[in-house]
DNA sequence: CAATTTATGTCAACAAGGCTGACATAAATT
DNA sequence: AATTTATGTCAGCCTTGTTGACATAAATTG
């Protein structure tokens, strides 16, 4: 390969990229900034326990869909199952999370949180939901649905299904946008 | 450190986790999903160069702040210096990015995108941005100020500074929510 | 029943992108 | 002249993702 030189032929643009571009910048950064502030929290609850996001994760949805098998883990975490297997066994291990053998398919493992899950579920979300409370104070019961189904939008149509499997969660949100005040249910 | 026989004695909780509990799973997993998707179209992209996440970031700052310094990108990006040299050193190598020593003080290098680290950086972001304006078909104009709103107070209000800094960005938005409509302008 | 497929587990190697610690250089500041 | 600051660089470590290969037990199929 031939080493170009770029220092010298290419030339510094000075100006920035502003929303002038077309580009909606401020939404792009919203997102960005939120996004990591939103994982902060439980990130350095997890680090006390010797756990990375990963843990969280799974913790999370072992706790919110109970004997739920390995597969259908994967098929939420979209990661591989040599991925999985590594802070799954962590887990187990550790007695957050135990495997009951199937009962209809005795080949399935069915993944249940310990109380000791179950309380480091709650601690992790506990912060986050806090955040999000905190950041909805100003709004009223309608933003809510604003912005609910401004997210579920934001996730690709073929995932979508995914979330409104999820017990008492986003699926109830309706597809057409500001549904019903969710505050007085 | 005395191992412990959790299978035998913890019991498996069978009971999902739902916003009974106090917790607003709803919103948490909506951002979640919301965002892994947001994600998924530039890293695409970037797969294609060769590049990951982390160059993402540093072209996108590097082209809406052109001449920022090394240290006012380490402070935006929250990484150590060893971590941003890697992937610095490969866009600045491949002719993305390039580094002018500072004129009042010639310690610092501003960095600057080429015009191929625009062409970049406008190429990730349209993506997003054309998923965020999907996202918006179906609301109005003060809906779009109640998100950002909502996204800006999920911030860590001392980091919030950082995003009012941006050109014609995120920071315009009054902090009382509901802004004028920014489509009028 | 035998053969195949499926669900899970495991070993090994690799990559990206964080981290810490240590040290080097040049320029600014004191 | 001495110190501090901005940056670069080397080396090694960790987490969390990847691929490929192979093992086992249970279910399914011909």
């Amino acid at each position: 390969m031939m080493a170009k030189k770029p220092a010298e032929l290419a030339k510094a643009i000075r100006t920035p990229l502003t929303v002038d571009d077309g580009i909606d910048f401020a939404m792009i950064e919203l997102f960005f900034f939120a996004y990591r502030d939103f994982t902060s929290d439980p990130d350095q609850l997890l680090a006390t326990y010797g756990f990375g996001r990963a843990h969280h994760r799974v913790v999370h949805f072992v706790n919110r869909i109970p004997g739920l098998t390995v597969a259908e883990l994967l098929d939420v975490l979209k990661i591989t199952k040599q991925s999985l297997a590594r802070v799954l066994k962590q887990l187990i291990d550790t007695g957050y999370i135990i495997q009951i053998q199937g009962l209809r398919d005795r080949r399935q493992r069915e993944l249940y949180p310990t109380a000791k899950g179950r309380d480091l579920a709650l601690a992790l979300a506990a912060p986050q939901s806090r955040r999000i409370a905190n950041a909805l104070t100003r709004l009223d019961a309608q933003d809510r649905g604003t912005i609910e189904a401004f997210l579920k939008s934001m996730v690709d149509p073929d995932l979508r299904t995914q979330i409104e499997q999820l017990p008492g969660g986003a699926g109830n949100v309706q597809d057409k946008a500001i549904a019903e005040p969710e505050a007085t249910r």
